[in-house]
RNA sequence: GGGCGGUUAGCUCAGUGGUAGAGCACUUCGUUGACAUCGAAGGGGUCACAAGUUCGAACCUUGUACCGCCCA
């Protein structure tokens, strides 16, 4: 055997080995009925293998080993997310720098076409990561959010993407999901909606202006001020009110100005008009005063301007006030640059907020933006805004003192504009200011629900490790927001649902009743409003399965429309055109065959995460019932990040329970995030990320996963520190050179069949120790306490093969008795394989070399069959305790040797006083170990120690070392007063509390009972020390 | 502001009512045929603070301080 274990040879030759023996299979090893299945968190198909990936595979991989070398019919199902906007950015990027057209010049089809020729090319790299961690994923089963979905490459297997649009028609159909004009989290970035999760807010620099909006008519009230105490401290007349805002440009779109129905200062103004005080002096609109809940009297001015497109508080207010809203963006984030003129845009709000009715849809078409600011970015739209306003004179000023060059001060107005800091949201992938924006998207009814999944965890169907996890997922259901679905993105689940023109319109009548249509009844449909009109839609798998309903839809309209050709078209647009020219030609030639009806399908995509939500049964086949389904489903456990409890976990316990309505899984095991060794957030710009691939370079991939294993405490923070891997390496040269040893000695080659059964006590208490460390790694396991399991392994092959079991077997091995010889190295054989076995789990590269090195086996050690031996069966009081106390009275020889200054290599004799028959049975048994570890040369009977005596008090026995000119008289009086010291504390705790009455009385009595017990071994220890004390006087 | 959590040895962390633990780091010693990626010995803690419950509190309760994370 080598020296060390070569990591960056054996790992990539052992992994092959693994694969193409079919070892990571579904059910392979299986001896078992019960199952175990864990789905692995889908990385995104643009990832590159990250800490926290590495960290939480690394679990998953352990708990799949355990369970498979246990015999359960295990699966572990791994695939990849299409992550819709990260992989779109990707593309568009390599579009970029290969100088080929943008993803808008080429088109959807085209574009998704380079999109999946990405994926065939970079897709797998993530796969290939887990490989070298060593994850045991079942590749055969590799899944795709996006297979199946129009465009994927024949080469793509699986079909996830039935799945997905089955589960969104199922949803719409129980009416679960439903479109609406609400506002939404706007990427102006993305062009897209994303969801409030996926909005990062971050306190940043900003500024707060304060305006005039100046009443109508030149009116005047008069303004009172009071302090807490009633105290009028300011008294004006005021021709205005006063609006504090973070976001001037979006004054254009106000609606009304809000105050607190309490706030006494507005009351004689409320319901009265105000004018807001931006936009040609012509045409400045006038809004009403309302009162509403949600302004706080004693924030800012107290009063509110309400922007209810683009704001989410103001949103609510303009609601409940039926406040109108109006867009000023595009979206791209820029004022808005269509629709008819300022002029008469302000002139048909002006009527609207004087009364008039409106209907959501005109005002969205209603464009309030100026036109002087039309078509700027929004940043450069709010400059202009506040210094329109500022021109005017409608800034609110405040004194400040100014000093010239000439060092006179003098006193001028300025502009009262505070700088503050305010909380900015940020999309999480594009990094740029998000804008609320009202507009049509999809959301998922999730109030509808959300109970079965409350209820699944509160009724224990489905645990969440750590606890708290469950209380932040009760918070977060408990007051659940419905869950924006629809984006405006190309790369993704293209969303089934066809639209159709409105032809319900009013004015739509057949006037004669004669079935026909002439001209001045089409005129009516076409000009009189349809482009106005909503659409209707329906929803369907395909377009053929929602031709049924439009025909419904028909079924009133007279009759050469109602048995209209219904086709598909690319938009609204095209709807009209055609629509429009079909009409047209049917009056030309009166053919009922040639019209057409036309509907479109929506263009967004699916909420990456809506696919990922079905994860669990979409990888198993659904809505096949495949035999995996049967076996694997529901799942058993999900080892996810905790940030990911919403977006994901939550979700899918919702979807699964809403659509097959079963839990996904049983367990859910919940970890942070991976962070440096000081605890601080990886980052690239802070230039602290670690690349677990470098490491598993540096120290293998086994070092790597112990030191995850080891750090995986329920709900603990992970720091990972590079000397602890190194640490963990070390581990695995110890165990590699305990295996060089048990080669040296020829114990690969003994012959072992089951558990040994040896006479000599060293053998018979490792054997103990064995069974002890295999109940309390599967005991850890057992509640996902990783680090307890990595914990106990670590100490025992460390603290007990290696320091103790391979010191003591020396003299065995290599002694002249032959049958102690030939068990030990059946015992020691016995005890390397269940190292590996346990160990394999966390370090399978290192155990599995062994074990193909260290015997003829007949399956790989990843097949190997877990033991189930119990400290109860194997565990010998007697050796136990005979052990202990060799081991304990060669570290008091050691320690008294070490701090006597002894030469390490000298041995020296020794003297026993008095020796207990126990105590003299384990010497006569042990004699020759502890003789050679505590370098002793010979132990002569001494009736009494002499002077120069240094004592050795171990339980049942006085030992001596004659060093009598070795001795250094002060240093061995320190020492046993300190050792004194320490027993007077622990005697006066133990006596302290036996001396209570009320202890022996409220006190389990087995605590009573062990308290004596340790009072009466601590008095015999002490009382063995001033024996010594004593004899070290007489020297003095 | 709301929610969840943390504070134990120099560092990183275990420890949920009965004598304070591990790894690393540190100090001293050691080329003994498995291993220097090692071995032996050692130093080091008012368990954040305060009050309470209890025979007994790192652990339970309440409060305070500070530090995280998530959500507004």
């Amino acid at each position: 055997m080598e020296k060390t274990f070569n990591a960056a040879e054996a790992e990539d030759r052992l992994y092959r080995a693994w694969e193409q023996a079919g070892c990571f299979t579904a059910g392979a090893n299986a001896s078992r009925a019960e199952t175990y299945c864990i789905m692995i968190p889908p990385p995104n198909v643009t990832g590159s293998l990250h800490m926290g990936h590495a960290f939480n595979n690394t679990l998953q991989d352990i708990l799949v080993r355990w369970h498979r070398m246990r015999g359960f019919d295990t699966l572990w199902q791994p695939g990849q997310d299409h992550a819709g906007i990260a992989t779109q950015m990707v593309v568009e990027r390599e579009l970029a720098k290969n100088k080929l057209p943008s993803r808008r010049d080429m088109g959807r089809e085209a574009f998704v076409e380079k999109v999946w020729d990405w994926k065939q090319q970079s897709g797998g790299t993530i796969v290939n990561q887990l490989k070298r961690l060593g994850a045991s994923c079942d590749w055969s089963r590799n899944a795709f959010t996006m297979s199946g979905a129009p465009g994927a490459p024949e080469v793509e297997e699986g079909n996830f993407h039935d799945a997905v649009i089955k589960v969104f028609v199922d949803m719409y159909d129980k009416g679960l999901i439903y479109r609406g004009k609400r506002l939404v989290n706007w990427d102006p970035h993305f062009e897209t909606a994303i969801s409030d999760l996926e909005v990062e807010n971050i306190e940043v620099a900003g500024h707060m202006w304060h305006f005039k909006y100046p009443l109508a008519g030149g009116e005047t009230y008069t303004y009172v001020e009071k302090d807490e105490d009633g105290k009028v401290v300011l008294e004006e007349q005021r021709d205005y009110i006063s609006i504090a805002t973070t976001r001037p440009e979006t004054m254009l779109g106000d609606g009304a100005v809000a105050v607190h129905p309490s706030d006494e200062r507005y009351a004689a103004i409320v319901g009265k008009l105000c004018e807001i005080p931006v936009g040609p002096k012509e045409h400045r609109r006038l809004i009403p005063i309302i009162t509403d809940e949600y302004p706080d009297p004693d924030f800012g001015s107290g009063a509110v301007k309400i922007t209810g497109a683009h704001d989410f508080n103001d949103y609510q207010v303009a609601k409940r006030g039926n406040i109108p809203m109006y867009r000023l963006l595009d979206t791209k984030g820029a004022l808005r640059d269509d629709g008819l003129s300022y002029a008469d845009c302000a002139t048909r709000a002006q009527a609207i907020a004087n009364g008039a009715g409106f209907t959501e849809m005109e005002v969205d078409t209603l464009n309030m933006v100026p036109d002087d600011l039309r078509g700027l970015d929004r940043f450069e739209a709010r400059a202009r805004v506040v210094a329109q306003i500022t021109a005017e004179g409608l800034a609110v000023m405040i004194p400040e003192v100014q000093t010239d060059e000439g060092g006179n001060e003098t006193l001028v107005s300025v502009p009262l504009v505070e700088n503050k800091p305010i909380m900015q949201p940020f999309g999480d992938r594009s990094k740029v200011v998000i804008e609320p924006m009202l507009t049509d998207q999809w959301f998922v009814d999730t109030s509808k629900i959300v109970d079965p999944a409350l209820n699944a965890v509160r009724g224990g169907d489905i645990t969440i490790l750590p606890k708290s996890g469950e209380r932040t997922f009760y918070h977060w259901l408990e007051n659940i927001e419905p869950w924006c679905i629809s984006r405006q993105l190309w790369w993704g689940h293209q969303i089934p649902v066809w639209y159709g023109l409105d032809l319900s319109a009013p004015d739509f009548r057949d006037d004669e009743g004669d079935g026909t249509l002439d001209l001045v009844e089409m005129g009516r449909l076409l000009l009189n409003g349809m482009v106005h009109m909503g659409d209707v839609h329906h929803c369907a798998a395909d377009f053929d399965g929602v031709q049924g309903a439009f025909r419904d839809e028909l079924a009133d309209t007279p009759h050469p429309i109602a048995d209209a050709r219904i086709i598909e078209v690319a938009d609204k647009q095209s709807a009209l055109e055609t629509f429009a020219k079909a009409l047209a030609q049917y009056e030309i030639d009166q053919d009922p065959t040639k019209l057409v009806y036309p509907v479109w399908r929506d263009p967004d995509v699916l909420d990456t995460w809506f696919s990922s939500g079905l994860w669990p049964i979409g990888t198993l086949g659904w809505p096949e019932q495949t035999p995996e389904l049967g076996r694997y489903f529901p799942t058993d456990v999900l080892v996810t990040g905790q940030d990911i409890l919403f977006f994901w976990v939550a979700r899918m316990i919702m979807m699964q329970l809403a659509v097959v309505d079963e839990i996904p899984f049983k367990t859910v095991y919940l970890h942070g995030l991976v962070r440096d060794a000081k605890g601080k957030k990886m980052s690239k710009s802070v230039g602290n990320v670690v690349d677990p691939l470098e490491i598993i370079d540096e120290y293998g991939a086994d070092a790597l996963r112990f030191t995850n294993a080891a750090m995986a405490s329920l709900g603990g923070v992970l720091k990972l520190d590079m000397q602890r891997i190194a640490g963990y390496r070390n581990f695995g040269t110890k165990l590699w050179n305990f295996a060089r040893f048990a080669e040296m000695n020829d114990v690969f080659e003994a012959e072992v069949t089951g558990i040994p059964t040896p006479k000599q006590t060293l053998n018979t208490w490792i054997i103990g120790e064995t069974a002890k460390v295999r109940a309390e790694v599967d005991d850890a396991l057992d509640n996902f306490r990783f680090n307890d399991a990595a914990q106990a392994l670590y100490g025992f092959v460390w603290g007990k093969v290696c320091d103790w079991y391979v010191e003591f077997s020396k003299p065995l091995l290599q002694g002249e008795d032959a049958a102690a010889q030939a068990e030990t190295r059946q015992t020691m054989k016995w005890v390397l394989d269940q190292c590996l076995i346990l160990l394999q789990p966390i370090m399978p590269f290192i155990t599995e070399e062994l074990w193909a090195l260290s015997g003829s086996r007949t399956k790989p050690l990843i097949h190997a069959d877990w033991p189930t031996y119990a400290p109860a069966d194997l565990v010998d009081e007697a050796a136990d305790h005979e052990m202990n106390w060799v081991i304990g009275l060669i570290e008091s020889v050691r320690s008294a040797r070490a701090q006597m200054h002894v030469p390490a290599g000298l041995h020296v004799p020794m003297l026993v006083s008095e020796i207990d028959a126990r105590g003299q049975a384990a010497w006569d048994r042990n004699e020759v170990l502890i003789k050679r570890l505590a370098r002793i040369e010979g132990l002569t009977q001494a009736d009494s120690l002499p002077k120069g005596t240094v004592t050795i008090a171990v339980e049942g026995a006085t030992f001596g070392l004659p060093l009598a000119g070795i001795i250094d008289i002060a240093e061995e009086k320190a020492r046993l007063e300190k050792t004194q010291q320490k027993l007077g504390k622990e005697l006066g705790g133990l006596r302290g509390r036996l001396k209570n009455p009320k202890f022996a009385d409220s006190a389990p009595a087995e605590v009573v009972e062990e308290t004596r017990a340790n009072l009466a071994a601590r008095e015999e220890e002490e009382a063995r020390i001033k024996e010594a004390m004593a004899r070290l006087a007489e020297l003095e």
